[in-house]
Parts: C-alpha cells; structure tokens; sequence
DNA sequence: GAATAGATTGTCT
DNA sequence: GACAATCTATTCT
C-alpha cells in the first residue's frame, strides 16, 4: 500500500498559471507534498499569501528587482521559489501567472497529514503539537524544504501540491510586511477559518478606536 | 495573554 | 554594514 499513491499526483500547470490571488485562494486545503529519502511528508494548505510584483512592495521583485535570489519568480508558473530569513528560517513559494510576471505565493502554514513522526524528529516536537507546522519557517523545517529545492517543478519532481479538501476560506492583510505602506493592508492573505494550525489566530485586525465602545 | 528581544546569515547597498 | 515575507524564550501584566 503506497500511502503517496492515496495523495494523488502533482496538480497541472495550469493550476499555476492563473492571476497570483487566484491561485492563493485556491491553494487553501490543497495538500503539499515532500517526497525524501527520510519518507514522505504532506499536510493541507490552511495559510497562503499573494506577493504581486513588480508594483507590490512587499514583494522580493518590487520594482522588477531581479537578482541570483528572485530570478525563479520571472520564469514559467509552478515552480519553486523558496528563501532564507533573519538567518535561520527558510520559506517556500509558488511561482504563479505567466511567464516574465514575478508572482508568487507565500505557503503560510499546513495542517499535518501524512508523515507526522518525520515532522516530529525534523522540528525536534511532539507531533501533536500545532507548532510542528503552524508558520512559513516551521512548514518548511517539517517538510524538509531549503536551498535544494529552489527552482523545482512542483509538476514533475518530489514536491508538488495535490487535490485536497476545500473549506472555508476567510482572508486578511498579509503578516509581517509593515515596512510596505499601503501595500501591508490589502488583504491578500487567505487562510482556512477556525484551522488550528493557522498561524496567527484570530487574524490581525485593525486595532480597536479606544474612542469607540 | 501581550510585548519584547535575541538568534544568525544570505542578499543587497 | 544594514536588514529581513521568522521563531523562540523571557518578561511583563
């Protein structure tokens, strides 16, 4: 019994090469998949955010900015962009639209579905925990993701997203991007209501007027 | 529960 | 040399 077979296979590129908020809509409940040496880890997609370069500046190619590091994002859809944070975090993304338009989606969180001990002894926790897979660096941690799979075809290869069980999709301004002025509040973050493995839950909200009862 | 600071290194100015 | 699409531990309240 192949437990990757019951996963389904890779989702075709035409899943990618749509409008990039189109695509991170559509993500949430779809499952990521991580094939390794070590096993097989996947979880379904409950956290996702749109990045739209060149005008987005939030986006690692705001301005067109194209580098060693964001060159991925201005190929074909479907493919890989993953990078490294304050040192020590890696995060991925897939590379959405058409050729030539830097736009991708940052994949936020997971809720573990296959290869749970893996996760446990990769992220060094229990594998009930909702740490194992509740944020950008901890999915990437658990799954195995860095520099390696850079640039993957996530249409043929060992990563790759599969269908997966949709539910309710609620959305809100993206995290961590408070140095992007007007940008920082669209509300181009999606993610699946009440998921536990969301990674800030409630979603950020304005802050309350404390004029206002 | 919320706020804060420290960790640590690839990437760009 | 500065900074970053984060995570964790610690220190408040």
């Amino acid at each position: 019994m192949s437990r990757l077979r019951d996963l389904g296979g890779p989702l075709p590129r035409s899943f990618y090469a749509r409008p990039v908020l189109t695509v991170a809509r559509d993500c949430i409940g779809k499952l990521l998949v991580h094939v390794t040496d070590d096993g097989v880890a996947a979880g379904r997609i409950v956290e996702a955010e749109a990045y739209r370069g060149p005008f987005d500046r939030a986006a690692h190619s705001y301005l067109g900015r194209r580098t060693a590091r964001t060159e991925v994002m201005f190929g074909p859809p479907g493919h890989a962009y993953v990078f490294f944070v304050y040192g020590m975090h890696w995060n991925f993304n897939l590379v959405t639209g058409k050729s030539g338009e830097p736009h991708a989606v940052l994949i936020r969180a997971l809720e573990p579905v296959t290869g749970l001990d893996l996760m446990s002894v990769r992220r060094g926790i229990s594998p009930e925990r909702p740490e194992l897979t509740n944020g950008p660096g901890k999915l990437c941690q658990a799954l195995g993701i860095s520099r390696r799979e850079y640039g993957a075809d996530l249409c043929q290869g060992r990563l790759f997203l599969a269908d997966g069980e949709r539910r309710r999709v609620a959305r809100s301004p993206r995290v961590g991007i408070d140095y992007a002025g007007a940008w920082a509040a669209k509300p181009w973050r999606f993610f699946e209501s009440g998921n536990k493995y969301v990674s800030r839950f409630p979603p950020p909200r304005q802050k309350r007027d404390p004029a206002r009862t």
